[in-house]
DNA sequence: ACCTGAACACCGTTCAAGT
DNA sequence: ACCTGAACACCGTTCAAGT
């Protein structure tokens, strides 16, 4: 089986898919590869590229614009398939976070994006203020104030004394895991809480354009 | 000088302020403290724990809660002192998405927040959803698509190529930059979009509350 | 010209030997 | 009991020696 980027690639998402990015070494990709170390940088000039092209098989897994549907539907559609595309590679989100230099393929999502606010008559400086306001979410994800399930354990141990100093937000884990006490349950609904958001953004957003 | 907690995290602090948290290592850390490497693991467990410390120096510098303003600019003004706090150290909002377990600091920092929400009458679920709809928000920062000073040279450099390729984004940098070729210009106002959408995001949340 | 083993310049952390 | 030098088990990448 002869080495190509293409093949790296495929094969260090799988790695990170398996063992997380923290696991990911060049020196383990070539291992697993049945490859000296160096031989990858044949395909690839550092660890930097390396994580660039991993990022656009991520990206590249998007669903295109769907078309003939009203914008909103159109635009709501296409970040939740970059958020299924995301939540399928869990080191994605961290890693599409420390990139510097935005790669062609994110260059074209992003722009394909714009376009289907310009086409639904955003003006380009609303289409400027939409893509800050979307944020992260455009890539599918956003920041977690809470890792639930370590939350969930901590909770748990000390819940007596995190009620005298965290009150609202053992209010909170309490509703969210439908138990007063005991906390045990299905914890928060992410996907709820990211459509919620979501959707509240687009409100907003549109009614910033019709404002105009 | 002796050697404390504090010391050690102050000084990591500056060193990630200086150069930038990719040249923070511990045997930098213990150089610059005039110390032998494993005379840091007296006062922090290891480096995950130095990072946790570093999150809560600069958390520590959000202000408190504003009292006897009205809720939505209470929170506001909140939410851009934390921006304040993690501008001036550009290192932390790339940290911050890394921790995976929140610190008692940060806990105190949320639960303090959570607590503004329910006292201007938001139902623990929306108080809930309010926090997911801020995100990373909360913590003062905001994924940005592009960083800007490398669009603004990849611009300059291949404007005519990408005019083809992503007409929407060269659309966009050409009014950013106020300029509609050569590119040259104050760039985007973060502070503008980062309060756009924040109030954006506050409107729709309290419309939220009072739909009930 | 291409490929690659060894080496370099680092890491965070363990551990045993010193005080 | 405390402190710390050396060592361990890694890194990403350079470079020179081999084909």
């Amino acid at each position: 089986v002869a080495l190509s980027r293409d093949r790296v690639l495929r094969v260090a998402v799988a790695l990170a898919d398996e063992g997380g990015i923290e696991s990911l070494s060049m020196r383990k990709l070539a291992h697993k590869l049945r490859v000296v170390p160096m031989a990858l940088y044949k395909h690839v000039a550092d660890k930097e590229e390396l994580l660039d092209g991993m990022v656009d098989v991520v990206v590249g897994e998007i669903d295109p614009p769907a078309t003939g549907i009203p914008w909103r539907n159109a635009i709501r559609q296409r970040i939740l398939s970059a958020r299924r595309a995301l939540l399928r590679h869990p080191w994605s989100a961290q890693v599409i976070e420390s990139r510097r230099h935005p790669t062609p393929v994110v260059l074209a999502y992003l722009d394909s994006t714009m376009g289907m606010f310009r086409e639904a008559g955003f003006s380009v400086d609303l289409t400027h203020h939409a893509l800050h306001t979307l944020g992260s979410r455009l890539y599918g994800f956003t920041q977690e104030v809470f890792n639930d399930k370590n939350t969930e354990v901590d909770v748990q141990a000390t819940v007596a004394e995190m009620q005298g100093k965290y009150p609202h937000i053992v209010a909170l884990a309490s509703s969210v895991y439908h138990d007063d006490a005991s906390v045990v349950g299905r914890g928060c609904d992410d996907q709820f809480e990211f459509e919620f958001a979501l959707d509240l953004l687009l409100e907003g957003i549109e009614r910033s354009r019709d404002r105009r």
